[in-house]
Parts: structure tokens; C-alpha cells; sequence
DNA sequence: CGCCAGGTTGTTG
DNA sequence: CAACAACATGGC
């Protein structure tokens, strides 16, 4: 039985494909437009790309949805706007989308940067080369290896993985990666196996998410399941390492809350 | 209610 | 360097 990414890869298309990911928020609504897969990003879709992509750190897409729609409604995606506005009336604004403090000290060291890298403009990423791309994004504050990867393939164009917690939670399952793997050596083991081709890993990142959300669940759905019949775990197991240790313990409740 | 969500940084041993 | 804690809202 062929199980490796590509099959997995075929798959997924058959069952959930095209995703069309990453949307654009417009008129107050979330568009999945296939013609923005077809032209380079324009300088404010790449901006809002990577102010979506710090937003959206373990939260909920339709949660960040509210916040972008929040900043556009008001006229700030934009690094002047944003490098203006208080930080305070900025987390206010973004609330919905959780961390709403640390997001919008994120955002203001990502315009920071974007300003001192390129005097004005969003920074041209795209001539410098991959690797130093993204050296130069996970300088930043806030930034890390899924946020700095998104920026890039979403956003530049550039061939590169997005390994997220559930590409880790599948393909652990699936048996293809360590249970202990890190995201260097996810990451590793699709561009070993696959040709390196922007357009297969945007959508390819985007149906692993389909299929974590719907179906690779903590406990997975696996008679649904449209890789089953790759899976090592298929559901026949009674019970497997919990990827993530132990939950969060403790819920605090300190709620005053801003406004 | 309790759990979870397309992470990252800071702290600790 | 690995393991944790902190960060926080909204949906079901």
C-alpha cells in the first residue's frame, strides 16, 4: 500500500480539496477566492496575510475573522495605521481573538519591522531568498517557525511547509513522523518527499487542517476518516500517547475584562 | 460547564 | 535543551 505524503496528499484533494487558503477579508465577509491563488499578493494582502497569521496563534480561524474585520472596518491594515494606533485601543480591537495583549504588542513590533526593513513599505521579502526571509521573520518578536512559514508561502509565494499541531497530530498518527518530532524535522520530511511546489503546499496545508478539525480530532474519528486506509492508528487501537502531555489545569477567573 | 482552538515566549531544572 | 506556565476569547 502506497502511504506516503503524496497518496496522503491525493487523498485529502479527492475528499476535501481545493481550500483555497488563505482567504481575504472583504466587505465585512471572508472570501476563499481561487483567482488570489493565481497572481502574486498585493503589498496590504500580504500584510493582512501576516497580521491574520500572528491573530490566528491557537485560536480559532472564525475568532481572528471578527478582529480583521474589526481593524479593516476602521481603515487600520495598514503599517502607518497600525504603527499609529495605541497599543491599548489596538487589543481592544483584536479581543476576539484572544491573547488580545501579547497579539497586539505582535503586531506592533511586525509593523515595526516591516517600517525599519523597507523605509515605508511592506518589506520585498521575495528578493532576498528564502532562508534569509525567513531568518529576518523569526527575528521578530512574535514570529515563530508557523508564523514565519505561513507569512511565506501564503503570502511570498515561496515553497515552504507549514508543519501546525495538526499537521503533527496526523502524521504521528499515520505513523510518518516521531510522536517526539519537532517542527525542523516534520518540516524535513515533506520537503525530503515532495517536490517543492507552492501551490500543492498551500493547498496541501490547508486539507491537513480540513481533516484535523473534522476528522483527526483528539479522538478521532476514524470510520470517516478518507486516509483510513493509510493510518496506522485507524481507530482500532483502544488507546494511544496523548501528543500534548496533559491539558491545562486550573481555569482561572479573573474576569473584569477590558470595556 | 469543560474542552478546544491552524503558537510563541519566558522560566525553570 | 526539554518541559512547563502564561497568554484569553468564543463556540459548542
Amino acid at each position: 500500500m502506497q502511504s506516503g505524503p503524496r497518496t496522503v496528499y491525493r487523498l485529502l484533494k479527492k475528499a476535501y480539496g481545493p481550500r483555497n487558503w488563505w482567504p481575504v477579508v472583504r466587505g465585512g465577509r471572508c472570501l476563499y477566492l481561487p483567482e488570489f491563488l493565481d497572481r502574486p499578493r498585493t503589498a496590504p494582502e500580504i500584510l493582512e496575510i501576516m497580521v491574520g497569521a500572528l491573530l490566528t496563534q491557537n485560536t480559532a480561524w472564525d475568532n481572528v475573522v471578527l478582529a480583521l474585520i474589526e481593524l479593516k472596518k476602521r481603515r487600520l491594515m495598514s503599517v502607518g495605521a497600525l504603527e499609529k494606533i495605541p497599543e491599548s485601543r489596538l487589543a481592544r480591537l483584536i479581543r476576539s481573538s484572544g491573547y488580545y495583549n501579547q497579539k497586539a504588542k505582535k503586531i506592533k513590533a511586525l509593523v515595526s519591522f516591516i517600517r525599519s526593513s523597507l523605509a515605508g513599505r511592506v518589506v520585498r521579502l521575495g528578493g532576498r531568498g528564502l532562508d534569509r526571509a525567513r531568518q529576518s521573520l523569526l527575528s521578530v518578536w512574535g514570529i515563530g517557525p508557523e508564523t514565519a512559514d505561513s507569512i511565506l508561502l501564503y503570502g511570498y509565494g515561496f515553497p515552504v511547509f507549514v508543519v501546525d499541531a495538526y499537521t503533527h497530530r496526523v502524521f504521528s498518527r499515520i505513523g510518518s513522523v516521531p510522536p517526539k518530532a519537532q517542527y525542523d524535522d516534520i518540516q524535513l520530511f515533506f520537503h525530503k518527499n515532495l517536490k517543492r511546489n507552492t501551490g500543492v503546499f498551500r493547498e496541501y496545508h490547508a486539507l491537513i487542517v480540513e481533516l484535523g478539525k473534522s476528522v483527526c480530532i483528539r479522538t478521532p474519528k476514524c470510520l470517516i476518516c478518507p486516509i483510513r486506509k493509510i493510518c496506522r492508528f485507524r481507530g482500532s487501537q483502544k488507546s494511544y500517547a496523548p501528543e500534548r502531555t496533559m491539558r491545562r489545569t486550573e481555569n482561572r477567573q479573573r474576569r473584569s475584562s477590558i470595556r
